[in-house]
This record gives structure tokens, C-alpha cells and sequence, in this order.
DNA sequence: CGCCCATTTGAAAATAATCAATGGAAGTGG
DNA sequence: CCACTTCCATTGATTATTTTCAAATGGGCG
């Protein structure tokens, strides 16, 4: 039963064009093991520090990482779309995950993942490969979140939107503005006007509060200066 | 030849008191492939966008991997102290590696050391729980990054390095002021002020340019603000 | 229709950056 | 051995970006 739903799930109806590492044959072995769950709005998925039982594949809706300071101060370290995978490595898990919109996943429990590693050392290298490009992906953003400006970084910010949920051209913004300045170390209000002004200066436009479309490609890449 | 000089490199003379996966038994597998390097201050290990053919383990010296957007603003991602590896991951490097000080290295070729984690299953989870390791002090230093103000920065820099070089209680920075800037998102100026303010206030003392004491330890994990 | 919540906008304040100059230590060459 | 050079760190004054505090707008939903 629960592998059936899981072989559904793992063709999620709206294909990620994110870049992945190759997944066709080793994720085909990860099927049978999972199980389709689901996530209400604001709730938790896990917490920070809880033992990494299982780790998780977004079928449809959004989930965030975060962490917090001791006086409420919040990052968003990721936020995760259909086809990404939340909760790779092990131990305990050292963020808490949160889904930002009603959400369905698929669950893996680690230790029958485990044993298909030591079955097929191609899902190992799979394993490799993702957390390598977390990595990857989370050096970029130190890179931003260190020394890019504010505009620079929203400007980044709806690019990388645009490529994963638009093809480029429009991104879809499952977030509220708050989860984007926690996620770029802005605040609300920076956030507010610098969208405000990209619309002003015509390189974006709004179609409500969740969708953007990118009127000026190439200015909007020169905003995010990455050179 | 290089095997011996390799073996003997895996046993630096300056423990890591930094917490590492164990690696007792997985690592002994290693030292034969490894080869002794060495690179005079400032000179580069391996460029981004370099394939990755081999990894490093630091020996003796500090190595940083930095990132550069176009303008020349620059961001550390990351200072590898002795014991450390530097280099993992796949594919190609995602960042600049360049030597701090006069720094000896054991180069470790993926080829040899894809062909032992075929051999030896745990090697492979060695590398996994090393990934997992590095993403996980990634997404605190993007925490830090995004949220913490100056003094918050360094302090947590000062505890951090003090754990990593000197028990606790002092902090060996090899590493210039610009560079502790870049690795924290401040400026150079921010970051001697910063100094001189946790001096002033009895913090901490500086013996030299590159060594702090840290006399008040308990107000500097306050300062760090993680609660 | 009206309430609620997120967003937007405005004005003031603050943190850190920038610009500029001085100080000091290490290393070089006479 | 000393003077000179160079590089890095420190300090000061000013500017600017972003935050903070506060209020208003507006869209979605019961």
C-alpha cells in the first residue's frame, strides 16, 4: 500500500527544474520504502536536535529549515520545493523543518535506507552527491548573506525563485515576506521596499503577493552581481 | 616513500580538539594513498571550478576556502586548522582553497580513495558524516551571518577558535583582520574596533596580533547570544 | 460587509561601512 | 646594527544602509 503511494510520490505532477545530481536509477530503490505524509500550514515536520529517524521528500507545498537565537531571532537556512529533499545526514538533525503551506512528503526511514546503502552502493554515491551540493548551495548563500547588499540579495533571491517554480521567467513565492527576510537577513520592511522599488524601476512586477514576473532578465542578473 | 611520510602526517603533533566523526579505524585506510604537500603563505591549493581530483587533510599551517563576487568582494567560507579536510565533495570545487601561513598538507587522490570506499563500506559513511558535519556548521555560520550583530560575530568567532586551537581559553588567529572580516561579513575596521572594545571591557587580552586570551569566559557566551 | 493579518509606507535611529590618517611590528638592505 | 620600507592594525570622523518604531493600506475569508 504505502509503496504505491510512494512510487506516485516520487513523480511529483510538477517536475522540479532545479539542477540535481542524476536520479533516475538509485532514487527507483528508495520507493518501496516510503511513506506519503502530510503536513498542515505552520506546523512542524521535526525539530532541531531530534534524532534523524527519517528524512523527507517534498511531494507538493513548501517546507522551511530554521534555526533560532535565544531571544526569538530566526534564519532560514533553505526552503525546500517539490522534488527537494529535506533532512539528509545523519545523527540528530540540527535544524527544525516547518512546512510553509499546507504539504505533502514522502517519508524514509533512515535505517531501511541504510540497509539498501550497503545493497547498492550507487544510492551511497546518490547520498554523496546531494549533501555535496547542499554544501555547494549553502557556501553560496554565506557568500550572499556576508557580503551582498540588500538589493542584491533579493535580486538573487527572485532569480534562483524564478529558475526552480517559473522557468526562469516567473517565480512563485509560497513564503510571506518575513520567512524571505529571515532567509536573506533582512527584515519585513527591506524586503517590502526593495520589492517596491524593483517594481518601480520596471525589472519585476507583482501578480498578487505570491507571484513575480521578471520583466528585465538581464538587469535583474546585473542586481544580483554576481559578475 | 609517500606512504610513510603520509602516515606519519595523519598523526599531527597538534591534536584537533575540534569534534570530528571518529575516525580510528576508517581513516587508518587512507594514509596509504596520501602524499605530503606543501604550499608558502598565501598561495593557492586548488582553484573553483577546478575538477576535484584530490583532498586535503591539514598537517600543520591554515588553509581558507573563499568565494569572490565580481567586484572583488570577497567571502571566507571556512578556516581548516590542522586535522581538518579540506576539498570534500564531488565533482568540482565549489571554492578557492588558499594557504593562510606556510602550510603542510597530505593530498589524497579520489580515484585511490573512490576505489577503497568500494572496498571499505565505512569509509563511505566516513564521508557522508564528514558532509553532514561541514552542512551542519555551514547553516550555524549562516545563522551568524544573518543575524548576529558585530559583537555577537566575534565573540562567537573567539569561542569558536579558542575551542578549535587552544582549549578553550585562548585562540591562536593566524589568519589576518581582513580576513576574519571576510569569514564574518565585517569589515576590517569592525572587526580591530570590535577587538579593542572586548579588550576595553576586560573580556579578553591580546598577547601579539595573534593570540587572544579569554579572560571572561562567561560573558563572552553571553556576548556570543546563542542562549 | 467587516474583520484580520500581512504588506506597504513613512520617519527616526542605529549599526556598520567608508574615507582618511596614524601607529607599530616584521623584514630588507645598506 | 640601524634606517627604511612595507604591510597590517588601530583610531577617528563622517556617511549610508538598514533597522526600528509607528501607522496606514489592502486583500482574503468568514
Amino acid at each position: 500500500m504505502s509503496a504505491d503511494l510512494a512510487t506516485i510520490a516520487t513523480r511529483p505532477l510538477v517536475p522540479p527544474s532545479q539542477p540535481q545530481p542524476k536520479m533516475s536509477g538509485e532514487l527507483a530503490a528508495l520507493d518501496p520504502v516510503g511513506v506519503v505524509v502530510s503536513f498542515a500550514r505552520e506546523t512542524t515536520v521535526f525539530l532541531e536536535g531530534d534524532p534523524a529517524e527519517s528524512f523527507y521528500k517534498v511531494v507538493s507545498g513548501a517546507v522551511r529549515s530554521c534555526k533560532l537565537l535565544a531571544d526569538g531571532r530566526r534564519y532560514i537556512a533553505d526552503f525546500f520545493l517539490p522534488g527537494d529533499f529535506v533532512g539528509l545526514g545523519g545523527g540528530r538533525h540540527h535544524f527544525t523543518a516547518e512546512a510553509v503551506s499546507d504539504t505533502t512528503l514522502v517519508r524514509y526511514a533512515r535505517r531501511s535506507v541504510d540497509r539498501l546503502i550497503g545493497e547498492q552502493p550507487r544510492l551511497g554515491k546518490w547520498f554523496l552527491a546531494m549533501l555535496s551540493e547542499g554544501l555547494c548551495s549553502a557556501q553560496t548563500q554565506m557568500l550572499l548573506l556576508g557580503r551582498k547588499t540588500a538589493q542584491e540579495k533579493i535580486a538573487s533571491f527572485l532569480l534562483a525563485m524564478a529558475e526552480r517554480t517559473g522557468a526562469g521567467v516567473q517565480a512563485k513565492l509560497p513564503m510571506t515576506r518575513t520567512d524571505i527576510g529571515d532567509y536573506l537577513g533582512l527584515t519585513t520592511e527591506t524586503v517590502s521596499r526593495t520589492f517596491t522599488q524593483l517594481r518601480h524601476d520596471g525589472v519585476i512586477a507583482l501578480k498578487g503577493l505570491n507571484e513575480v514576473r521578471i520583466l528585465d532578465h538581464e538587469t535583474l542578473v546585473e542586481l544580483a552581481g554576481e559578475g
